[in-house]
DNA sequence: AGATAAAAAGACTGATCGGTATTCTTTACT
DNA sequence: AGTAAAGAATACCGATCAGTCTTTTTATCT
């Protein structure tokens, strides 16, 4: 099956670009570490920049698939979901291959806002703004945009502090304070 | 004056490095921007790494001093120079040369948490935790760890979404949400 | 001014970068 | 089975990496 083959590539190339960086990570260990010869990689991607991409692109649907389909499972209300997105999140932080978020990485290793990866970055963020904002509105809660908002400061906010472990439980604390925004 | 030459290098080379990143940003890269040969760099800095050490060291003394001026300069009591941090923030957002925190960039690129540029930006923050858990003190405010860690996870939620560009004020957002927090 | 020492400039090193050309292996069809 | 066509493995390319060595400049002291 040739698409899987690609795939798999992707997948596997997302792992090693995830533990060791963008720019630290050359095509000679993507080709080790995956197993896939130089030709077969070029052959799927024109550049190393192409595969990066792709490797964002999968990253931006496997996260999101995953976060919202555990906050629909945790929390029963649109409400209850927007707050159970901070009990997802720590489940991801207590991952031993939790290495933080690869779009902040992202940005933090391209940063010029017209490349292709700081915008696909962007948009990854203004995806999961889109869906909150859904459950937002949904549920009766109060100013919605401005809500939704203060909620991805703190989802922000947490995994960076997760990623420092500079904080013991950073998704208990965002939660209980996305809890008080809540009420409010 | 012989100190003040080798600070020269260093602020300029925070310059090219909070600019271009510290992987891609080579060391001719630093000696064209600086105008600094690469002799007088070595002569100063066994490597590259020692540089970039010297580079996070500046980093955090520079902003440091300037975030707790600022905050006292922008807040009466300690409660509210609490507030002020996100006020603070707020004026370093707007600056054209906002790049994001150069810290959250460090572990972004130096992933291994033994990486003496991880652990010093794990010191930062920690530093920054310690001063508000002071002034947290001092302000009879309830709880004063808990509500000291929940700031500086809008701390870094704010830094990120102003990187981001995905939410127009994030300081202020993160203020009120910081206001909710005190008052609470 | 001239000798000497310190420092900086820039050519250069082996290694590695992203990417390609050539060789080799595998597959598919008659 | 034999042959052609496709795909992958690897040797290789110029460019650039961090870091050094040699040469030239600059500065100091008499």
């Amino acid at each position: 099956m040739r698409p899987s083959k690609r795939e798999e590539l992707v997948n596997k190339a997302l792992d090693v670009f995830y533990r060791g960086g963008f720019h630290a990570t050359g095509m000679d260990m993507i080709v080790e570490e995956t197993g896939i010869s130089k030709t077969a990689i070029y052959n799927h991607f024109r550049t190393k920049d192409d595969l990066i991409l792709a490797v964002l692109r999968r990253r931006d649907e496997v996260f999101r698939n995953w976060l919202f389909k555990r906050m629909s499972e945790l929390g029963a209300s649109e409400a209850d979901q927007l707050v159970a997105m901070f009990d997802a999140l720590g489940e991801w932080f207590r991952e031993p291959s939790f290495k933080g978020c690869m779009f902040i990485k992202a940005v933090a290793e391209f940063q010029d806002p017209d490349h292709p990866a700081f915008k696909h970055s962007v948009e990854h963020k203004g995806l999961i703004e889109k869906y909150l904002l859904g459950l937002a509105q949904k549920s009766k809660l109060q100013h919605p945009e401005t809500l939704v908002k203060r909620l991805l400061i703190l989802k922000e906010g947490a995994i960076n502090a997760a990623q420092f472990r500079s904080i013991p439980a950073p998704a208990e604390e965002a939660k209980e304070t996305a809890r008080l925004l809540i009420a409010a």
